[in-house]
DNA sequence: ACCTGAACACCGTTCAAGT
DNA sequence: ACCTGAACACCGTTCAAGT
């Protein structure tokens, strides 16, 4: 009755990790009932991530920083870079299709995205004020906002210092709904997303 | 050798927490690490936290937020509400002179201290993700904002989402460049500054 | 390779006791 | 009121061992 096969893996372990979160907050995850809910002992967690509970809270973060868009598993918070040399060597958007609609559509789409999937594992958003992993995800981020802020006629550094504002707003803006959640007169979802487009809005007027 | 009468007192208390989490980081705080450090045995900090760590994070984030301006202690996380009946009921602004320089001048103020603030401490910056302690001092920003915008010429709740978006960038500004200060080519901190300064001014553009 | 089980140092908190 | 000291349940992590 000792062998136990169970079938882990980091993005196994990063889900459960995330329902505890959800659950009982980022205090209320430890290796032990992780492993409980994995139905494994604690220690083969570590077999999975080596480093320890910090390299699972970078991992965990990865995961909930990359949009929905890129599909593949964001679960390894080191560059995997041993599958370099088999691609063809392309602009990673170029696999998509081309984005026809115009630049502050593209731009509000990908806010209204980021903005719910921080929403959706608010409970580890403080795991994010000291991580900014770099992912696939993170890269084609960088590019698209960078397209379309060089489309609506940004040069030079104003387009990075464009970028930075519309990041810095919107996980402002989450982290401001987050943090006043609990009180008694906070905004219903509706209004806050509301409230979102109204400040996102007045920022890509101010900035372009 | 046994009665130590510290001098212990909130305060104090939070100062060295401070210390010890610019020090080693927010996971490096414990009682017992905190008690060393103030001389005293851990579970003397119970007698000034009852409640516990808890407790002490929330006065933490507290004294955080608290601007400099307000300058009487917001250690407590409970509202004082035992010296009120004493005090004349004035607006807390009327005690110091108008202020009348132009709306924008004044938020653009308000906005360099806080973020000053935020960076100072910005080792506590998780604990305020789920936090949003009502202070004196959070009162009086409320007050600020609102009177500023309204004389910028909003109206309705624009001021409120106004007020919101403001708050929002402010946080999310400082939360971006902590996030991304340890990585190679990180701004420095004047250039952090200026990119603040361009996407507060172009959300201020936006929204008036 | 993948998981277990015992062990170690450390943690938050309670509680009775000291002054 | 203010602080101590022992105790309890829990924690992250190491390490040797099992399959």
């Amino acid at each position: 009755m000792s062998r136990n096969y169970a079938g882990l893996s980091r993005e196994r372990i990063i889900l459960e990790a995330l329902h505890i979160i959800a659950g009982r907050g980022l205090g209320g995850l430890s290796m032990r009932r992780l492993g409980d809910a994995l139905e494994v002992e604690a220690m083969a967690i570590y077999h999975h991530f080596p480093l320890g509970k910090e390299q699972l809270f970078n991992a965990i973060a990865a995961y909930v920083t990359s949009t929905a868009a890129t599909s593949t598993a964001p679960a390894d918070e080191e560059v995997a870079d041993e599958n370099a040399p088999e691609e063809d060597e392309q602009d990673p958007q170029a696999r998509e299709e081309e984005d026809t609609r115009p630049w502050d559509v593209r731009l509000t789409d990908w806010a209204d995205a980021y903005r719910a999937r921080l929403l959706e594992y608010s409970g580890a958003l403080s795991l994010l004020v000291h991580r900014a992993p770099r992912t696939p995800s993170s890269d084609a981020t960088r590019a698209l906002i960078h397209r379309a802020l060089t489309e609506a006629g940004l040069t030079g550094e104003d387009v990075e210092r464009g970028a930075d504002a519309l990041h810095s707003y919107c996980v402002g803006a989450v982290v401001h709904q987050v943090r006043h959640q609990d009180e008694e007169d906070a905004p219903d979802a509706a209004e806050a997303e509301a409230r979102f487009h109204h400040g996102w809005r007045a920022l890509l007027r101010g900035l372009a």
